[in-house]
DNA sequence: TTGCTAAGTGTTATGGTATAACATATCAAC
DNA sequence: GTTGATATGTTATACCATAACACTTAGCAA
């Protein structure tokens, strides 16, 4: 399980080449990624931090993609289903995944102070969650793992602009 | 860690125990238990399932507490600074403590199919949220931790009505 | 008692998030 | 080329949450 998102990194590079996984990830699972579906893929990605249904309807009304709520929340559906974005159940906004295809159980690190958002992976069968699970008898169908609290730039020493 | 919510009590009891609990905290914490407030907490403990913030003000309305939407958010977020409710976000919604005082990281387990909702009590650096935060050097404020799935009454095999 | 201060409440208005519903268009399969 | 499934365009609305400001109350100090 390794986090990624408060590190720096090629990032034009890191939005193509997800960009051509996705691509690939779509046709080998008979999936449309249509035009307003790829731009938003490629916002989120480009962004590289949770955005609003609404600020991804912003630039896509920009760019003449789509102008009323339902493209913005039709396109992250589609995203989110695929895996290639997820909710931020905490922060009511959407994030491209840095994994796909697979299902996955995301867990996140929300920075309360610069918004930014690491990712990591868990195993859902293996947290404490899946031990409660099991004692219950209780089916996981999909799992919300959110931590909100300061990372490492903006801890009370350092704070960050 | 033990999970509670899916199992069958003494609900009057539940409830006017907790009550009196929430009281002698208040008094030895010079917090005020209002009559807003402790009609709040005592409808969310009767309801004992996940409420919406607006579903609360229906009933604070009915009975002449309040009748604008901050009355009710006003009313759950001291609730929920005591540790009387917790918000589940995964539903927008608020559902009393079965704990309560002291800070404590909940997870939920919601059944997409009846609603229930059963809290179970966990450790935040224990799980692995806390080993991604320590290998990251995140400082862990508040957790959101969720599953969303089928209840024991609500397995495929025995639809719950 | 008066007056101050902090906390709580009443109220209006607004902002932010999300979906229902229905019409239209596109495209692959037959 | 008709059909059926999927995607898109659009309007309207519902649901969730808070800003802002006036007013009241409780506790405390002078």
């Amino acid at each position: 399980m390794a986090a990624i998102g408060f590190d720096t990194h090629d990032h034009a590079q890191c939005v193509s080449t997800t960009l051509t996984r996705a691509e690939t990830y779509c046709a080998e699972n008979k999936l449309k990624l249509t035009p307003i579906r790829r731009r938003s893929l490629e916002i989120l990605l480009a962004e590289h931090r949770a955005l609003g249904a609404y600020d991804l309807l912003a630039i896509l009304a920009k760019e003449g993609l789509g102008t009323a709520p339902p493209v913005a929340y039709r396109a992250l559906d589609f995203l989110t289903a695929a895996g290639f974005a997820h909710k931020i159940e905490g922060l009511n906004a959407y994030i491209a995944c840095a994994h796909f295809g697979a299902d996955h159980a995301p867990a996140f690190l929300i920075c309360t102070s610069c918004k930014s958002v690491a990712e990591a992976e868990t195993d859902a069968t293996e947290s404490q969650l899946g031990d409660v699970a099991r004692a219950t008898g209780f089916t996981i169908r999909h799992t919300v793992i959110e931590a909100l609290g300061l990372c490492p730039k903006c801890q009370p020493e350092t704070p960050c602009a």
